[in-house]
DNA sequence: CTTACCATGTAAACCGTTACATGATTCT
DNA sequence: AGAATCATGTAACGGTTTACATGGTAAG
């Protein structure tokens, strides 16, 4: 129910469901990704189960906004979550099960174009994450000393992005490298070893 | 539809329902999760969509074995996934959303002994990593190389996880690097600027 | 006899995505 | 007039976890 206490953590400034998801965007969505169709659902069930609260406001532009808060179970909620252990849950990554079948192709320039073509869009991901780091830092005047706690909490999820997408960077270079190695191998007649016969 | 695809190329070897949760955590839990009810209610269902067919056995211990393999239409369907582009889905991480909001504990401490206490699990988990390389390279006379081409490919899937893991480790000492130097600096009366006021 | 392992599932609840539906205001 | 933005949702489907239910064989 993580989303439940990210929403608990964001709304320690009160907003709407539509304040929530651009909230959600420009700031936690590096490490946790929400559709406004889930978060408005959930802050239901939130103020159903007592965890929110939620008034009425008539806004300047389209219908009636409706302005959620924590309620005082919301934040004995955060507050138990935030001081129970880190909580590490299972990675799914989509791309990895591709390229662990992926010898059914018999084809490695199959595999060399993917790892290749997925090279790309970590590299631009990582660029993103930098940039968005530049940013913070200038904000800063370039120290991490200058930041608020606040603002510290934030930023180091953040390396912790930069730190994880570089890997990935390194990991597709040093695979890159091993296919192309591979194939030169099997091109010069040295392919027919240890059942490798496809 | 991840899980029915890497069912179906698990299912290159056919099995049942018990055989491939053994399969999952001996070959892509590293990457990939699944719980035996979740295998068994998507294996139904894939069978029900025509992707799988199955065939009852007697076990040699307990209940008959539904022994599922893959239809024409399973085939084509695991080719079709494997030519695609490189699916890069978001992650989810719960102890950086922890981190997120944890200045609200008003505690350095607290986020010190948080950051501690993850960096031993990712530790651990890279240790475990490391070994089942090790498993891998011994197999194959130490040489990646001498691997066959669907060793191969499982291998870099493996280097993703060290890759990572590593990351994350490295992460959590520059972390933990900033957070103590952030403590000393408050301790010595330093600490009283930019909105940190807490 | 009890525990572990083999082997099958169902049910309930919540997580998450995608598509659909509605309607106001503001800018071009 | 049409597009963008504000603002609310529902529905359907599949993903995922946790708990429950059943019963056989083999080893200690």
């Amino acid at each position: 129910m993580s989303l439940e206490h990210i929403l608990l953590g964001l709304l320690q400034r009160p907003g709407s469901g539509y304040d929530l998801k651009a909230t959600f965007d420009g700031t936690v969505r590096h490490f946790w990704a929400a559709e406004l169709s889930q978060i408005y659902t959930t802050l239901q069930r939130m103020e159903r189960t007592g965890l929110l609260k939620s008034r009425v406001e008539p806004s300047a532009k389209g219908p009636a906004r409706k302005v959620y808060s924590v309620a005082p179970t919301g934040r004995r909620a955060l507050r138990a979550w935030l001081t129970d252990a880190p909580k590490v849950n299972d990675q799914r990554y989509t791309y990895l099960a591709q390229l662990f079948f992926m010898d059914s192709l018999s084809s490695l320039d199959q595999t060399l174009a993917f790892t290749t073509s997925l090279r790309e869009t970590r590299a631009d991901a990582l660029k993103t994450f930098r940039a968005i780091e530049r940013q913070w830092l200038d904000e800063a005047d370039g120290s991490v000393d200058d930041m608020s706690d606040e603002n510290f909490h934030q930023y180091v999820t953040l390396r912790a992005g930069i730190h994880t997408m570089a890997a990935r960077l390194r990991w597709c270079d040093e695979t890159i490298r091993m296919i192309k190695q591979r194939a030169d191998r099997q091109r010069n007649g040295r392919g027919q070893r240890k059942g490798n016969t496809r």
